[in-house]
DNA sequence: GGTGTCCGGCTAACATGCTAGGATGTTACA
DNA sequence: TGTAACATCCTAGCATGTTAGCCGGACACC
């Protein structure tokens, strides 16, 4: 399964996309956890390339055991293929695992938004609102990180108003795998106001606290995004698996 | 939080409640873990009980380092508390995690009985109706333990018949929670006959094919467990966190 | 030329030594 | 007697040595 693949050169990464030092916190085995995600979420480790535990281990300054925990929790969120005596790999794409991911996130979103709707209060409100309006502001400007960035936290938002950490933490998982898959999309024109203008529906229906709109609202714009990603997987077969 | 507890003569396990040994499969963390896991479970290991790594160690005849595994992999289900440089705990029933873990079953259960009543297959629907043949056997013998495997074949069932692996596994550790909380519950009488009738009421929307009744009969069993779960917070406080 | 076998290199998994820091029990002092 | 400083013990986390199994190439044999 994890076959060599075109390999330009050499096969190991190219000294260039270290994934960058220990700006994060917490224990070391996470700090190197959030660095390998984010190398390999911005496609730094491309999908199928060999993980080397002792090239990581130098380019990081830290010895195997943290290394071995991290790719361990990449593995358990389906990241990473650990075949054992044999390799690490970072996982390729799969529709599989984007389809399920976007079940997990819509049943979890569905469920959250339907629950806030009802339990919402003021405070919650004016954050949604105040996202809204940042939103709105980058749209204008057409900064498209971080109209990413903050429709992401809107998400969150709606999850952890549930009170439900885990929740959110499984949620953000699941997403991982779409959010792979969405930046390999080229932007597509009007994609950001139309999210923007599904965002308002929701909005407005917590406004009212109306689970039933909610809901739907929730599930109209989610369902947007599976059959993008469909065409990136005809366009560009060799990411999948 | 981890405080000492009225520890009877000495704190460390009797001895006796030794996780059994390797009748599980996999890599060693894999069978640590699920020795653990069944020990935590069935309470062997009380809530709030120190989890001493050495003593697991020469109890089960491995090294620290497949134990030191299993234990972040039970902290990463909230079944143990670890305090760096202090020591491991196992968790002990909070409400809130009970409550999340309800709502996380809840939510995957009613996205996936919705999906299953529009996808079933005849074979799918075959082995539903065994279940319920068996279930109705094990009330009309009163065989409880019995009938809990089936309940849990049941709804775990329905999971993968979505064809989602994951969503089962993130099911099955949401739901570890309120299981081990249920446990304590003494067999309230007639629970079993208004289980079945409840699980009918699922199968019988599933061969009617209608996503919405499917998710009403589901919503109405699932909610039926967390008021139980509340009255034995009032009862066992020393239980809980 | 095609096929089976052996050998070397590389890997994850496991074992074990080391270190820093929290918890606890004791003692000194008010 | 109550409180605060101290010493000891124990722990998780990290580093590193060891083991066993897969992979790929070479070579011999068919």
């Amino acid at each position: 399964m994890p076959d060599p693949e075109k390999l330009s050169s050499t096969d190991t990464d190219t000294g260039q996309p270290l994934p960058p030092l220990a700006m994060f916190e917490g224990k070391l085995a996470d700090r190197v956890h959030a660095a390998l995600l984010e190398a390999i979420l911005d496609l730094r480790y491309r999908p199928g390339a060999r993980l080397r535990k002792t090239a990581i281990c130098d380019a990081l300054g830290v010895s195997r055991s943290p290394v071995s925990e991290a790719l361990a929790r990449l593995a358990a969120e389906a990241l990473v293929d650990i075949v054992p005596q044999a390799g690490s790999f970072v996982a390729r794409l799969s529709m599989e695992e984007i389809r399920e991911g976007a079940f997990l996130r819509e049943a979890l979103e569905l469920q959250a938004v339907e629950m806030v709707a009802a339990t919402l209060t003021d405070e919650h409100l004016q954050a949604l609102r105040r996202n809204l309006r940042l939103q709105a502001l980058c749209l204008a400007e057409g900064d498209g990180p971080e109209f990413h960035r903050l429709d992401a936290e809107l998400h969150g938002m709606i999850l952890s108003f549930t009170g439900h950490r885990r929740a959110a933490r499984i949620a953000a998982s699941a997403w991982l795998h779409v959010d792979r898959a969405r930046r390999l999309l080229l932007p597509r024109p009007g994609r950001m106001a139309a999210a923007l203008e599904e965002h308002r529906m929701i909005l407005a229906a917590l406004e009212a606290r109306d689970p039933t709109a909610a809901r739907h609202a929730m599930r109209h714009h989610l369902g947007q995004l599976l059959s993008l990603i469909a065409t990136l997987a005809e366009e560009r077969p060799d990411l999948f698996t």
